[in-house]
Parts: C-alpha cells; sequence; structure tokens
DNA sequence: GTCTATAGCGCGATAGAC
DNA sequence: GTCTATCGCGCTATAGAC
C-alpha cells in the first residue's frame, strides 16, 4: 500500500490526459483525485512529463518484445498473422490500448517528449514487418491499416451496441482480412 | 489587401496549431509571425477558440455539401465509389487535408469547442453512407478505414520517397477496394 | 512520503490611445 | 485596424518543515 501511491498516479494520469488532454490536465488535477496535493506528485516524478514518458517506456518495451519474436520468425503470411494476433491479445489484456489512446489524442503535446519518439520509432518497425521491402505504396498503406483497424475498434465510441469482446473481434478479422488481401496482392503480381 | 490580415491569420494559426499543437501555440507566436502584436488578432477573433472554429465550421459546411449530393443518389457501390472519389478530389484541391490533421492531431484539445462537435457529427454521417444500415460491425469498422485510408497518406510521413501525387493515389486506390470488399462481402453472404 | 507556501512565468484577454 | 500597457489567473516547479 505504500509504494503502489507511483503506480496509483499512472493510472489516475493516464485517464485524465486521455479524456482531457494533456495540456489541459494540472497536476493539481491528478493530486486532488488521489486526495494529495501536487507536492506529493513530484517526490515520485521529476516533472510532468515524466509521468508520461513512464508509461510510454513501459509499453514500448512491450512492443519491442513483440518486434523480437517476430525477427526470429520467417517473413510469411503465417507470421504475419500470427503477429496480427499476438498484438490484438496485448491490446486486450494490458493497458496497451489506453497508452495508445492517449498517445493518439496527444501527438502535437508529446512532441517533444523522447519517450514519444522512441514509441514512433517502434511502431514503424512493426509496420515494416508487415510489408516486403519492395512493396509499392498501397501494400504498405493497407499494412498499416490493418494496426489501425485493431486500434480503432478501441478508439471509436464506446455508445455502440456492442461488448468489448466483438469489437475485439471485428477489429481482428478485418486486421487479418487486410494482411491476406495484400499478401494475395502480392502473389497475384509475382 | 486590407481584409486579408483575417485569412492571413487562419493560415498561419492552422500550421502552427497543426504542427505545435492547439494549446502549444500562444497567440504571441501567431501575432509575431505575422508581425503584427496580439492585440491585433483580438480585432478578428474575439477568442483563440474562434480561429479555430472559423476553419472547422468552414470545412464541415463542404463535407455537408458532398453529404447531402450523395442523399439524393441511390445506395448503391456505384455511389460509394463516386462519393469516395469526391471526397479524395476535395482533400487534394483544398485546404481539407490540412484542417483534418488539424483535427486528427489535436482531438483533445478541441474537446469542448462546438464548431469540433458538428465537424464530428459530419463525419459520422459521411461514414454511415458508406456502410448499409444492417451491416455487422466488421463491414462498418473496414467502411471507415476507407475514409482513413485517405487521410492516411496526407498525414503520414512526408519523407516517403514519393510525391504528392503517388500517395494520393495509393489512398484513392486503397479506400476504393475497402468499399468493394465491403460490397462483396455484403453480395456474398445475402 | 506528504505537507504548506510561494516563486516565477507566460498565458488569454481587455482598455483605451492613435 | 493596430498599437502600448496591463490585469488576473493558473500553471509547473521548488524550498523547507514535519
Amino acid at each position: 500500500m505504500r509504494e503502489d501511491t507511483r503506480s496509483k498516479i499512472q493510472e489516475v494520469a493516464l485517464e485524465l490526459f486521455t479524456e482531457q488532454g494533456y495540456e489541459a490536465t494540472s497536476l493539481r488535477e491528478i493530486a486532488e483525485r488521489l486526495g494529495v496535493t501536487k507536492a506529493a506528485l513530484y517526490y515520485h516524478f521529476k516533472t510532468k512529463d515524466e509521468i508520461a514518458a513512464s508509461f510510454l517506456e513501459d509499453r514500448a518495451a512491450a512492443l519491442s518484445r513483440l518486434i523480437e519474436w517476430a525477427r526470429t520468425q520467417p517473413r510469411t503470411v503465417e507470421t504475419r498473422r500470427e503477429l496480427i494476433r499476438r498484438y490484438a491479445e496485448e491490446l486486450r489484456v494490458s493497458s496497451h490500448h489506453k497508452v495508445m489512446r492517449f498517445l493518439e489524442r496527444n501527438q502535437t503535446a508529446l512532441r517533444d517528449n523522447p519517450k514519444h519518439e522512441a514509441m514512433r520509432e517502434v511502431m514503424t518497425s512493426f509496420v515494416d514487418l508487415l510489408a516486403e521491402p519492395g512493396d509499392p505504396l498501397h501494400r504498405r498503406v493497407k499494412s498499416s491499416l490493418a494496426v489501425f483497424a485493431l486500434h480503432a475498434t478501441w478508439f471509436l465510441a464506446k455508445d455502440e451496441e456492442c461488448s468489448d469482446d466483438e469489437r475485439w473481434e471485428a477489429g481482428l478479422a478485418v486486421a487479418l482480412d487486410l494482411v491476406d488481401s495484400v499478401d494475395a496482392d502480392r502473389t497475384a503480381t509475382r
């Protein structure tokens, strides 16, 4: 119950940063929500940016592990399908989708955060694994959309008349479909 | 040369809001870039929010006209394909893609701006036109991705080794492909 | 590990001269 | 239509007691 003030700060900050925006959320609000003062936050994190960096770093590391795994595999459709499945699972079981939504909604505000830059690079590597080096632009766009399809199902308005599981399944189905479609196109024009 | 101070403010504001973020851009920066003072901006716009609202309103109106046209047409694949083509053209020839990029990167900051809310609603209507009322979730996700594909080609890093025209064509090709794919799926399961 | 108190700054916005 | 000057605020961050 002592040291998890730190993780409670992260949890509340992630929620407020996402819902109200990073810049629009003051440390006073975060502190108030936790029943402490601003000064207490500064014991756990040196700056406001460092709070954001803390969860970006965590998720970038998780993504890196996934990428490392993929690099040990042959560059086939099967590997790509499995990569999509594993990433979809990561989104489902961890806070990953929350962090991605925070990122998506605060792109400019995080512009100068080094961990944001690191996260962008990892995402680029991830998307690169879904395409072949020589693929034309339209295939690479489609491959990016596969990843975006997985995110979109978490980002879309929660007022749809369906459960999180249904949303997750729909996103996965569309992503796999896109990977297959890119592969079919590649085979057809070989 | 007189009244176009107003449009110069809009132009500079749109660029800075997009590159640095809405909240991170101060009125002082906009004024300095134009060689005037903050007070001059207040002659043309009552508040900072009103500057953002001014270009959101303009593009929401353009999109509404497109939607009105589509509503006079039969709900067929051909109409949907033409709708996608017309929207792609709007993105290409006007400032529309700049405004959409600004929107995409400043979602939380614009949260309380009424014109942002209006824009969201218009975009929802637009995506709804691409799907049938009874379509399952995965088809609606795919339809949204068609629109996102058009945006993505403008939003993606400009450091790709290709021209704006090539990017535009790739986005259009992928978007039309998705519309066709949704229609094929609909026909197959009828 | 959390508190009170405050420094120091830049912001959006306004008043009123020209 | 643009200026100078200024107000009032809330923010990040720090100092130092407990």
